[in-house]
DNA sequence: TATTAATTGAAAAAGATTTTCAATTAACTC
DNA sequence: GAGTTAATTGAAAATCTTTTTCAATTAATA
């Protein structure tokens, strides 16, 4: 688990200046279990950091984005969606698309499909996107919505 | 292979009417074998019919989308990609980070996996979003770059 | 405590997308 | 082919989102 404490740290570590307003986006981010955009960030920051500015933000959000600290979530209206990212290495994330929860797994075999796909398309394959969406167990007690396992809508 | 006369008898024939502009997008987007945003298909519109409006490229867009005529590419910038629908039923992409280019490709067995993860996680799981990125063929010429296959960069 | 380079935030600029509304036109009827 | 009608168009304005600029502030170090 990646306190904000251990975030900060990295922060300082590689030489950037610790400031209340990084810390402050570090908090709302590392604490979160949703994907956040920009403008959800800031409002949040804005309750423990009045006068914070949106473009510091943004800055922010750069920076955590350059250091690899954050991950990007797809959603069907655009991709300015973040997230701390949890585990350190490969992974992959799951999404409610209903509360915007994220949890994540990572193991992903997909070397042979990977494979046979780079053979036939003639492509130097050099990365992988995937991503599973759905309801998780609380929004499906909510909405009543059936058993767990369904092939359905595809992006 | 989805000509642009096959697509314009599905707007049609779903009740919208077919004009010179929308024919223009249609002709457009159904040539292309890279994935545009909403302001290179409007550059591109302009040439066969100047005077389009902007808002009409959005429009046409939108009305694709909703047919389910369209894909979304997704890039690391943000998704605001559009792709004509080739293999009508599920399937995926390969893109090329160099030229913009999309193969397509079909099988794609994640139900085990989806199976897994599904049970984990407590999720219905709904959709998946698969998309493999490297380099194609042509481009791996161009620059020299090494054999087809290489797992590296995860997005 | 002083120094210094990084960081901040206001404002403006740049872009992208959507809304509004009057004028135009494709599809249909006769 | 002309008339009717509802859908479509495009200009302009309105909204949003993101980036740039620059003077003032401040974290980190000595």
């Amino acid at each position: 688990m990646m306190t904000s404490e251990k975030l900060a740290n990295i922060i300082r570590g590689r030489g950037y200046k610790l400031t209340p307003q990084r810390r402050a986006v570090l908090r709302v981010i590392a604490r979160s279990r949703d994907h956040l955009t920009p403008g959800a960030i800031y409002e949040r920051v804005r309750k423990e950091h009045p006068g914070i500015g949106l473009v510091t933000v943004y800055r922010m959000l750069e920076l955590l984005a350059d250091l690899n600290l954050t991950c990007r979530v797809h959603t069907e209206d655009g991709c300015r969606s973040y997230l701390m990212r949890r585990p350190s290495g490969h992974h992959h994330h799951i999404m409610c698309t209903s509360c915007g929860r994220v949890v994540d797994f990572t193991k992903c075999d997909l070397s042979e499909l990977q494979q046979r796909v780079s053979e036939k398309s003639g492509f130097k394959i050099e990365g992988h996107l995937l991503q599973f969406n759905g309801l998780c167990q609380e929004c499906r007690e909510k909405t009543g919505a059936g058993g767990p396992f369904r092939t359905g809508k595809v992006w």
